[in-house]
DNA sequence: GTCTATATGTTGATAGAC
DNA sequence: GTCTATCAACATATAGAC
């Protein structure tokens, strides 16, 4: 690497000369991609055609095409990890942790959505995707755990399974992958506060 | 093949003496596997093995893969739209018709669940992908428009958007192809129970 | 209704020059 | 950091025998 005006690892600066690109950049197209036509109907060739470089040249940046699936569910899986490790530890009542954790998944769907789009599109087909699959079933133990602990101070319904429940209301809340787009119709703050008015405060009005 | 015995159209007989299959068998394999390990990632040659006969035979049944991806989506699209349909020129309030279209589309989603997990999982890679993508989004419409004449006899809370609550209600019951499965831990009564709960009653106990 | 053999294209990935 | 050229594997689909 030259002295000056180096390339290097300036993850999120803009693109050089022409091509000349950096790990982060690459990924991040990549991502893109694969969250618009799916996983397996990404081709390298297509990358390479959106990146404007040859096939190979992509060889140059990532080992392989799981790799930057690989890379991509981790950028999801860690900040979720955060998000519930957070939630767990947390100060308040059941309810307010429970969400807190909501509230925390919204922020980290709305920093990486594409990257939580692909984790949950996840059919099991590679040791990568096996791998993530295992560490997102411990967030759905850590969110039912949530639930139950808001049931046992009263402030849910105990006539609703914990883990059910759970899966509903995380489901809610990661259905926004399936339609929300940034600059959209639809804000992210008018999306957060309509998912957390159905599933807190209720759709029917209060008296 | 002999006289007695016969083969036939009868979609949902047992298999006979080895293969022999008929197209609706086919399609089940088919569309199952599709739901598995998605439609992309899944090859003739796996729905040849999966089927016990050999690639070229499953030509004999369908014309080609995309239309049994086809004929799947729609077996999941002509239910659900008789739903909205059903749903819209029903009696009764507004709230109650958009409950029958929860129930209604829960009921589909329990009857078709591999078709609905396909239909849902979508982007648009096809113009058979493309033509039901458009078929969905009028069902989308329908629901918007559910959720506004709720808003309008004053049973929906009116801070929020229509058309965004309709998004998370029906988020909320397609998350269930997500997770559901017959025979598992959960029985479809206990799921429609809980999402219901959590739409129109609320998680919070009502004092 | 199934088979074997094959046509034809695309895939992810590598070799090696510049 | 990019390129051209190439590879083996696998894709969907067809031809024609039994």
């Amino acid at each position: 690497m030259p002295s000056i005006s180096s390339p290097g690892a300036t993850s999120s600066g803009a693109k050089r000369g022409r091509p000349g690109y950096d790990q982060a950049t690459v990924l991040k197209i990549a991502v893109q991609a694969f969250t618009e036509f799916g996983y397996d109907a990404t081709s390298m060739g297509m990358l390479a055609e959106r990146l404007g470089i040859s096939k190979s040249a992509i060889y140059h940046h990532v080992p392989s095409k799981v790799e930057i699936l690989r890379l991509a569910l981790d950028s999801a899986l860690t900040p979720l990890e955060a998000v519930f490790s957070d939630a767990a530890n947390a100060e308040g009542d059941a309810l307010q942790r429970l969400r807190g954790a909501v509230s925390g998944t919204l922020r980290v769907l709305f920093e990486q959505q594409t990257s939580v789009t692909l984790l949950l599109r996840l059919r099991g087909n590679s040791e990568v995707e096996l791998a993530a699959m295992q560490r997102r079933r411990a967030l759905d133990r850590h969110a039912a755990n949530l639930v139950s602990a808001a049931q046992a101070e009263g402030s849910v319904r105990l006539d609703l399974s914990a883990s059910t429940v759970a899966r509903f209301l995380f489901g809610t809340v990661n259905s926004l992958t399936e339609w929300y787009r940034p600059g959209g119709n639809v804000t992210e703050e008018e999306a957060e506060r309509t998912v957390l008015a159905i599933l807190f405060d209720g759709l029917v009005p209060r008296g």
